[in-house]
DNA sequence: CAAGGTTTTGCGGTAATGTGCATGAAATTG
DNA sequence: CAATTTCATGCACATTACCGCAAAACCTTG
């Protein structure tokens, strides 16, 4: 095999993909060179900015919620069905805000035209998605967020104060009773919120496992969301209703 | 058999697609050929996008999911070779201003990071491209143009802001000496006015078919273009001469 | 068949890259 | 504080890449 910089440093970034971290003494022995190539090889990813150094080796950089083109949730049966269920409740809404993330990118796919139709969306991926079937777009810029794959920053939140749209559907990190919805990333959670006060109705999509789950920062309080789509029961979900929200199960 | 180039690259294709690795030496040997002549076909497929060179051979291109769209215009032989050319003329830049457009499509398919590079474009199908390898994208945000696949209407924030980049990458629809570069689109060609005007050096990328033709609308003026790169000879170029433009044969 | 041009190939010299080792500095641990 | 481990740096060696050139093979054309 060809044990040359370029493919052991891709090997080493699909193990940090793949949730493990980096010990410079396995390494070595398991690629069978000497102790400095691995260190110059994570030097080399740490330059490009694709790993942070510790003493023995290295960790990934965004150790929460793995970057999107390693994720494909299409697939995953409850996204589904939430998705589903999603693009029966936006039928007829003739300007919609959608969010970033795989639920979002798996609605996205399966959205199709119709007159008067306008997706808005600050998710290159998304926008990608609708395109490819023909639906109009209008992107929000911004910085692309590594994390989940989202324009962030001033602009984005700047541009989303002129427009205003019939539905914002959220992704979501996490979701609890108590906490709302979160993110992992600060800009992120921002730029949710923002498009909730944008819309005159939020939906927001969440499959079973993000039910309770907080994520580091919150984008959206409870009470500000108007409806939550899930596959999960009744009882996982009691917390919400007394905030007033319409609860879908998928 | 015929031990010619394109046999061999075809069987070195044929190798990859079946999950080995390329080694030039063994393949010298194999094939009665010198290691210059290996390393030459595998300069030629890298050429067009379809391996990864590393030191010692070559190994797969990273991701075996090229959207049908572009996968079209990654293997057309004279685009790949602009591409190639573009890549090596925008080395050491630390931000770039990248068109859409499937030649800039192909580009961005192989940027590879490097410390403190940030693209900056108004196409998510670039966006998408930079963010699959890790490059730091900013997206400039606006209605998405069916016909290019660019964000557009972003024209007068994008020249009036603070934003400034070393390089701008302007993909053509025709490219005329007389009449400059034009775009099919009115809001196209804005938008690619104003990339030229925030840049400070803007390159044009025209294979040989888009040279002479014009487009509805003018974008560009001759005189305010730095660099063109194309695959076409120098006779089919000789009107740019007056404009002291660079001129480059890929 | 001969002449001319293009493509392909191999070779030489030079530059660039990757690797391992030795040394001393710095950080961690008990 | 001492012992151990890890890190950083410079250096030498080997391998590979790159560039220009000339010979050979091939194709075209008259």
């Amino acid at each position: 095999m060809l044990n040359v910089p370029q493919t052991r440093q891709q090997k080493l970034m699909a193990r940090l993909a793949n949730g493990d971290e980096l010990i410079a003494q396995e390494l070595a022995v398991e690629f069978e060179v000497s102790l400095d190539t691995i260190r110059r090889d994570i030097i080399a990813l740490e330059q490009r900015g694709e790993v942070q150094r510790v003493r023995g080796g290295a960790v990934s950089v965004a150790p929460p919620s793995p970057p999107m083109q390693y994720r494909n949730s299409s697939q995953n049966p409850a996204v589904a069905a939430v998705v589903s269920r999603a693009l029966r409740e936006i039928e007829g809404a003739s300007t919609l805000l959608l969010d970033g993330g795989t639920t979002l990118l798996a609605m996205a796919e399966r959205l199709r035209p119709q007159p008067g139709l306008l997706v808005m969306t600050p998710s290159p991926w998304v926008a990608v998605a609708c395109q490819k079937h023909g639906i109009e777009v209008f992107m929000l810029g911004g910085k692309l967020s590594p994390s989940g794959g989202i324009n962030v920053g001033d602009a984005a939140l700047l541009a989303t104060t002129d427009v205003h749209v019939d539905i914002a559907v959220l992704g979501v990190c996490g979701i609890d009773p108590a906490f709302g919805l979160s993110a992992d990333d600060l800009h992120e959670s921002q730029l949710k919120l923002a498009m909730t006060q944008v819309a005159a109705r939020t939906i927001a999509l969440a499959s079973r496992e993000k039910i309770g789950r907080r994520a580091r920062y919150r984008a959206v309080a409870p009470e500000h969301l108007d409806c939550l789509i899930t596959d999960a029961d009744a009882t996982a979900v009691a917390g919400f209703n007394q905030y007033g929200m319409e609860i879908i199960h998928a």
